[in-house]
DNA sequence: TTGTATGCGTTATCAT
DNA sequence: ATGATAACGCATACAA
């Protein structure tokens, strides 16, 4: 595969001058620059990013290691760190550890031996132990939708104790009264939050606690798991509302009540969390506490370059606010 | 940031011993491993991949370009893909040009420059010139989801002309007579094709032909927009079962039917395509037509992974068959 | 078993 | 305006 040197010398030039008609250009006269645009044409040059890297120290590139690429949530983050980098003429790679932890510190591990700019990640432990190496290792990181306890690292999280508030606040505004909280496990530190939250809204105003409908996980078929349970339970205990931990599960559960000939809301009214597209998308749209996702992805880009670039950066947790989209699932 | 020449001596060894521990192990012996390992520690010492590749030529690395990362179907594929990566120790950064050519350029240029051992790409235009450009350049390139006319690549499609006859033939053994097609632009190559699948279906069974509904794009929102057209025909002119482009248009054209109060598939049956998670899950199981998704993917990285180190490699065009998984939006 | 020297392809500095 | 040369960090062949 040709280089500059072969380019030179199909160009009758040095190897010099053919560095300054890839970088400096306007030092060339057009008669040889245009002789040495002419040997790259024919001859299939291509830089080796590899060589030019290994002179500047640093690459032009982003890369996002996220949890789950099948779930829009995630790639709607990446939507938005791709338009911070993009506009800091930023390539974006997007890796996917699929849930897994030999993965993601197989990814996390080649990106900093790759010595790329920056690393997002949402990580599967954001206390793990590699997070704070790649740091360490001096690879920028900024740690997404989690906050870890007690690392040295940037984040950017949104308030899930808050959302789950807003959820019941807004079942508890359209009357509702019994109210059943969908989700788990609790090891999971969104679905904590938001049942805390959720207990928070019911307690200040007065009402009946939670029934607590768990979950293995935040599934699509987990919430029809859930929504069999609901219908199982006698009329008089059955609670007139839903609030679940994420959409999947919301999902799931109205699909099981359709499925069952209840209606929703009449029946049993839906809330889930992170407005994802499917739930607007639903048959009936579901309303849903929406993430603030492309923000979530812009800020965290934002702090990952800083630290690349500003001696001064420290480190910092964002948190964003979510906001309640409210949908036929709740209104009728 | 420390290199061999600092662990080296920090370990009070030479360069090229450091440079055995991490290559060739077993050539050194336990005791001066160990300081090494120590020093490689205490100094935070990361390979720099940049330096070893300019080496060695290639990486260990494969990319997917992909239409869209927001619709699940290519995330399936992405999966595909990285099963076989994974199985072949190579990593794979997923790229998004979000249908936007300016991005699917800048992708594969930034990628053939860091001379990655292979390309996926599911392009915008299957005929564009720089996808043969990038297979010139020297990196292996294989077409996924899409079939080249002419173009001496590699690619891995599903036939979607048997899939848009696998619908209809579905919906005549119902007993459906008046169907719907509907998707577009007609100038997506899969649109067309499924097009001409659905119309060969009605034509062989003698059958009356196809109501086009056409829609500017294969999306939730156009199907929403299709579902109020279907509403608005007289009723003895109303089609009883529709035939969706893709399932975003089926999933858009659902919940426009169940909100305006009719049932599916009684009133009219819905056959979706690409058998995405979310058909599944929808309030009303959608029928659809399943590709291959992960051996789409699968296949497609076999192929680059060949092309990028079997000589003999020569360019293939493979199609693999869909298939129609039936569900409640037209079983009733 | 360990050390030394050379080159990978590029860019930047200097001299011409 | 152009050419020569050193250096980036590492791996390898070879010498010790």
């Amino acid at each position: 595969m040709a280089g500059v040197k072969d380019v030179a010398a199909h160009a009758g030039v040095s190897l010099g001058t053919v560095s300054n008609v890839l970088n400096q250009p306007h030092r060339v006269s057009p008669a040889t620059r245009r002789k040495v645009e002419e040997a790259m044409v024919e001859l299939g040059f291509v830089r080796n990013e590899a060589a030019r890297h290994l002179r500047s120290g640093r690459s032009r590139t982003l890369a996002y290691v996220m949890l789950d690429a099948a779930n829009p949530f995630f790639t709607d983050v990446a939507a938005g760190i791709e338009e911070t980098a993009e506009s800091g003429r930023f390539s974006l790679y997007m890796c996917n550890s699929d849930n897994r932890v030999d993965r993601e510190v197989a990814y996390l591990d080649h990106l900093v031996e790759q010595r790329v700019q920056g690393i997002l990640v949402t990580p599967i432990d954001p206390e793990a132990a590699h997070l704070a190496a790649v740091a360490h290792r001096g690879t920028p990181v900024v740690v997404v939708d989690r906050t870890p306890r007690e690392q040295a690292l940037c984040s950017v999280a949104v308030d899930d104790v808050l959302g789950g508030r807003l959820a019941v606040e807004h079942l508890l505004d359209r009357g509702h009264e019994r109210i059943a909280f969908v989700g788990g496990p609790e090891s999971i530190g969104q679905v904590r939050d938001r049942l805390v939250g959720a207990r928070g809204g019911l307690d200040d105003a007065g009402a009946p606690p939670v029934t607590v409908i768990a979950t293995e996980a935040t599934t699509v078929r987990e919430g029809r798991t859930a929504g069999e349970r609901i219908l199982g339970l006698p009329r008089a205990k059955r609670p007139t509302a839903a609030f679940c931990a994420n959409d999947l599960l919301a999902l799931g559960l109205l699909q099981q009540l359709v499925g069952s000939g209840l209606a929703v809301p009449d029946d049993l009214a839906i809330v889930g969390y992170d407005d994802i597209y499917f739930a607007g998308a639903a048959a009936v749209p579901l309303t849903s506490v929406r993430q603030p996702r492309h923000e979530l992805g812009r800020r965290a880009a934002q702090l990952v370059l800083d630290e690349a670039d500003n001696p001064e950066h420290s480190h910092q947790q964002v948190v964003l606010l979510p906001e309640l989209v409210a949908r036929t699932s709740t209104l009728g």
